[in-house]
DNA sequence: CTCTCTCTGTTGACTAGGAAACAAAACGGA
DNA sequence: TCCGTTTTGTTTCCTAGTCAACAGAGAGAG
């Protein structure tokens, strides 16, 4: 005796899912012919405009854990791209930056993101494309997201 | 000398992504209070409409690795919620459904998917939510996503 | 000054999934 | 028929996160 379920379908948040995973998936594929993560490149990215940042701020803006971030600028250093630097007036606190060979790596990867962007949205209409981005953020800020950068 | 790189606001795919995110983190939350993940619940509600499945097809089905589909199908037999069932005729094939229990469990579920939705588009007009499902749906299509339940 | 509380970054145990090697069973062409 | 190929599910190892415990450094009330 099965219960009437609505279709899966039917959810908005279904077709989202899909085409949010399409592009984060195509734009990982993208990054790995680099060999850089999505969120090795949300790092480089942050730290690109805000030069000395310490991973806690980073994990905020990130919506990560300090412990993830703690990891994943280990990983950047080990591949030389960021440097680690204590505080000078705070004994617990560090900051991160890119290195020179992480600065000029940055727009590299950007015009990636361009390119993923314009390959998953460029077909569109011009004007479903205004109003993707108009419903979009109405939404984010309707469901008082936080902006972060991964997740 | 920094390059001067677009800001990552500026690609839909940002936006989108936020949005997803915050569907789907909603929704792990509200299955939680339930012990079961989305993913777990996917499963369900696949088997829920096609009782005997075997696990290759819900790999296919939900973009999981059959190893994946192993290791969640363990999960599922061990809360009592689904059962394995060799293969009459094919002595390498199995196929899984739900247990009275898992049965009776996913209506239940099921109204957690819809209030999930509720509260995340509800809010927005109506004339909204048309063009955005017909937007995300052509997209969809335009971008040959082949329709998949996870990731 | 000192004791406590808070904040920093790190670590270890755990989770969910992917990739690839694997064993067993079925298939299929010579 | 029989041997190589394909298919099915499992297993092992790896990655990238979480969470919670932690140690060391600062801050503030007394």
């Amino acid at each position: 005796m099965l219960a009437e379920i609505p279709d899966l379908t039917t959810h908005l948040g279904y077709w989202l899912r899909q085409v949010s995973n399409h592009v984060s998936h195509s734009f990982a594929r993208k990054l790995e012919a680099k060999d850089v993560t999505v969120a090795e490149w949300a790092v480089m990215r942050v730290l690109y405009d805000h030069p000395p940042t310490p991973p806690s701020r980073l994990a905020e803006r990130m919506g990560l854990t300090r412990g993830a971030v703690t990891k994943l600028a280990d990983r950047l250093i080990g591949k030389g791209l960021v440097a680690r630097r204590a505080s000078a007036d705070d004994g617990r606190a560090q900051t991160l930056e890119l290195t020179a060979k992480g600065n000029g790596f940055v727009p590299e990867l950007a015009v990636l993101a361009d390119r993923n962007e314009a390959e998953c949205f460029a077909p569109m209409p011009d004007e479903d494309r205004k109003a993707l981005e108009r419903i979009l953020k109405e939404t984010v800020a309707r469901l008082g997201i936080a902006a972060v950068l991964m997740e």
